[in-house]
DNA sequence: ACCTGAACACCGTTCAAGT
DNA sequence: ACCTGAACACCGTTCAAGT
């Protein structure tokens, strides 16, 4: 049963992402996403130093999407509609791509402490608000206001994925749209 | 060994919270909890019904030491302030008793899902707000305004916690507290 | 009533071995 | 190179047994 895959590893991110999005990036077992890629418990360490580093992996590939999401949303619009945009698609892509939100910033997740480069992919997605935010209102504390607006998008991710308002994907990006809307007015007064 | 403690159930809770602080709510485990306890691997099935009932019983607890603090914060002041201290109490409790926090609301959590009463209690924290916002505001939507506040200190909650932003605690309240004040501010515009 | 110890089916990881 | 299977120290949970 040698070379199952042409591409093992991506089998593999695959059946991370669809263990994660089934029962929770807290769940997802090394051994069942072996066996649902259709190798041995073994076969990851092929690919991956071990299970941190194979979430990373698939971290990594969410925080490449939702960069590039990021950065269409905010090509065609004036600076505060950009930074709206930004926000928006934040929420969008965490209930679009909920395993990887979770991968990418759920508690004990190795995007945080255990891999060097997620922790800089983070950090270059807030450089992006930052720089709309900066373009916006030169005058103001840019980087506080960031802050603030990130705070409000990701409460709003993570709450609507979690299902802890009851919020619809649609009601997400409304109500996203138009806290965003008050508190940019709010900051600029 | 028979008879260790006067109060097992309150043993086995300070060492659930212990680890959940230590190394993050998803890695704490029945058997190192006994242990730290002084107990055999078995003990915790006389107080509670599996794992997750143990985990669960320690979010009611936060859920209750939250749900006072609110109450303590909002009863001096007039509605505007009152709503912008439910918010910042919201996330000072996070900062304050990170591992509760964690339980309460982490992914994976048995907050969400599984037990009925915390699913109650979380309602319970949402109406505080709403009765809050519906003083303030009589004529706008109360119900999203809510919904927009509790992203926005959930979200700077989180991120403080899982030390996404580099916020200290002194921080994390005060952008709290502004951006509330913005958020308020453009919504009532 | 309250606790223990053995047992079962899991888990991540290592290692010798096969092709 | 790539994969397997046995092994180790863990995990949650059950169950018979002890006081």
């Amino acid at each position: 049963m040698a070379y199952h895959h042409g591409d093992l590893r991506r089998a593999l991110l695959d059946a991370t992402l669809a263990l994660a999005d089934e029962k929770g990036a807290a769940t997802v077992t090394l051994r069942e996403v072996a066996g649902l890629a259709g190798v041995s418990q073994t076969a990851p360490y092929r690919h991956f130093a071990d299970k941190t580093a194979m979430l990373a992996a698939a971290s990594e590939e969410g925080f490449v999407l939702l960069r590039e999401m990021m950065i269409e949303a905010s090509l065609p619009t004036e600076p505060r509609a950009r930074v709206i945009a930004l926000g928006v698609t934040y929420v969008e892509f965490a209930v679009s791509h909920r395993s990887h939100f979770r991968l990418m910033f759920g508690q004990g997740s190795p995007a945080k402490a255990t891999q060097k480069g997620l922790q800089a992919r983070a950090r270059d997605l807030f450089q992006l608000v930052l720089a709309a935010v900066t373009e916006w209102q030169p005058r103001r504390d840019a980087r506080s206001a960031t802050i603030q607006i990130w705070a409000l998008c990701h409460g709003m991710a993570n709450l609507t994925i979690e299902r802890q308002l009851g919020m619809t994907a649609a009601l997400a990006s409304s109500s996203t749209r138009s806290a965003l809307a008050a508190l940019l007015d709010g900051l600029s007064a």
